[in-house]
DNA sequence: GCACATCCGTACCGATCGGTACCGAAGGGG
DNA sequence: CCCCTTCGGTACCGATCGGTACGGATGTGC
């Protein structure tokens, strides 16, 4: 255990670095990177604006660094999902725990990876371009679920994995956009399991 | 024709005040709403700014009428859609028109009504609630039509209305994201039509 | 041709935007 | 104990934001 935390030199930082990240975290998913300001951001996060460069650089730094976190923490059911044995059970899963991230008590509605940058300004090209790319990673890693499924014999042969994942996707999406509108978590199930019906049978 | 064009007084508008309009449809539509500045609007309208506001009133205003221009004009496809024979034919019209007007060539990709303002800051909550309301109101339209079905024999007796339309406007929703991601048309007619696969049969 | 109403654009408003210079405070290493 | 490094926040930067005051131009009605 002596490599962890080498004790920088200088001053330490006085707040919790992934509290403060998950605060960001909070402020881009409800209000959108161009409709959070530095202001929303140091208040929710509860530090000064200085130090809020200092720890993640820029806005844009932190806004990348945000949508790791979210990732990496509260879709953490999309790598579960891809972990299931059948094809059916990852879509399954994939759009199940879509609806529960995207209507979580507490939490902002709607998902973070689609209404964090989806129609920007010139200037915020580069998030918006980070977010598409975010999407397409995910329909990357569903792509070779389903071409498994395919080889392994779980789906009809003739299959196009990859019109598999952008169909899940696609419905993901939607449901993060009505999410964000208000539906409620049974209406939005009932949704997801409507979708599941065009699901191939093996 | 003596009833048309009364001749307002005063001295007469320099331009077009539709053809002004459908350039800020554009610029609200690839830029949203918080990322489209007023030099953005005005360039692309090609007017002055206080000309902006003497024919449109605010940047607000403008958003409202150019999103109900939009809904007359790029949008037609969905009452259009909502006059097919049976419920079937409804879905399918709609969302291949959605797939169509989002991926339009010479046009924005996607949909005003969801990436105009989906989150936004505090200041633009107003617009943001439009499109909520906006889209709420092609549920509200679908779900009477799909309920017309019901009676009619089209769908099973025990179906429910709402949310088959809910369902299909959240695959639209979705189809909207991903054509703002870069998805093509043809790819996204095949995620459509894998979508109307679920659709009950009569 | 004169009064009136509206449109035109230049030039400006205060507010807010993202970002930073600065200096005192707080820790470790010599 | 002093040096060095980093963190803390106040107070500020130029740029841009949405919105408007104002004076000249252009039309109709009398």
């Amino acid at each position: 255990m002596s490599s962890t935390t080498p004790v920088p030199p200088g001053r330490p930082r006085a707040f919790d670095i992934d509290e403060a990240l998950d605060r960001a975290v909070l402020v881009f998913w409800s209000k959108g990177f161009e409709g959070a300001s530095l202001d929303d951001l140091t208040e929710a996060m509860g530090i000064s604006r200085p130090s809020l460069y200092r720890a993640f650089g820029s806005k844009e730094d932190l806004f990348h660094k945000a949508l790791e976190r979210y990732t990496e923490g509260l879709t953490a059911y999309f790598a579960r999902a891809l972990a299931e044995p059948t094809s059916a059970a990852v879509a399954t899963a994939v759009l199940h725990g879509t609806v529960e991230a995207a209507t979580m008590p507490g939490f902002p509605t709607g998902c973070l990876g689609v209404q964090g940058a989806l129609a920007t300004g010139d200037d915020s090209r580069p998030v918006r371009d980070a977010l598409i790319a975010w999407r397409e990673d995910g329909i990357a890693h569903l792509t070779r679920r389903f071409q498994q499924a395919v080889d392994a014999g779980d789906l009809p042969p003739a299959t196009d994995p990859h019109l598999l994942a952008l169909y899940l996707r696609t419905v993901a999406n939607g449901i993060a956009v009505q999410a964000a509108s208000g539906s409620s978590r049974p209406e939005l199930l009932q949704v997801a399991n409507l979708a599941l019906g065009s699901w191939p049978k093996p």
